[in-house]
DNA sequence: GCCAACGTTGGC
DNA sequence: GCCAACGTTGGC
């Protein structure tokens, strides 16, 4: 990864699924944070890796069809995941606090709904995707770098459409 | 709803 | 440090 992705990671895709959030729920609200991740490669990621101005696909796991529902943007880099610290939320993890936080999150900000999903089954067909982590058999990461090129050509894919 | 793939936990 | 058991993810 170190040679394929520069230094400064500029292109993500973040998975979620439409019961909890979609690409129509943040045009609503504009920026949503995007906490509850319990994982640490993503964890890493949004911790060190993305910074404000970030290129994000916006993706829909478990959904019909699963795909590429949009775009956004990073507008806050990666602070300490406060939902881990409430006894009872659902999000809690005893293991994290205040003082040594284990869980990061960052803020999206809206930037483009697709006009239709782009389907993980076109992504597979897509010439240059080859070597997204998304189409891989058995990927769950839910944060997840993307190259510029790979981002851009599911940019495109994501205008073509009528 | 099924189940394969994956991450985490805990016994040893 | 191994690895089996378990819980979760997510495509289908």
């Amino acid at each position: 990864m170190e040679e394929k992705y520069p230094m400064a990671i500029r292109y993500w895709l973040m998975k979620c699924e439409p019961a909890a959030y979609t690409i129509d729920d943040l045009d609503r609200d504009g920026r949503a944070s995007w906490e509850g991740v319990r994982n640490y490669q993503a964890r890493n990621f949004m911790r060190d890796g993305m910074q404000v101005g970030d290129k994000v696909l916006f993706y829909a796991s478990n959904a019909d069809p699963s795909g590429v529902t949009g775009l956004a943007e990073v507008v806050r880099a990666g602070y300490p995941d406060h939902t881990a610290w409430t006894a009872g939320h659902e999000y809690f993890d005893e293991g994290s606090s205040a003082d040594a936080p284990r869980w990061f999150m960052v803020d999206i900000g809206f930037v483009a709904r697709f006009a239709a999903t782009i389907p993980l089954e076109t992504l597979k067909k897509t010439p240059g995707l080859e070597d997204m982590m998304v189409i891989q058999k058995g990927s769950r990461l839910s944060v997840q770098p993307v190259t510029r090129a790979e981002y851009e050509i599911v940019r495109t894919l994501g205008s073509a459409v009528p």
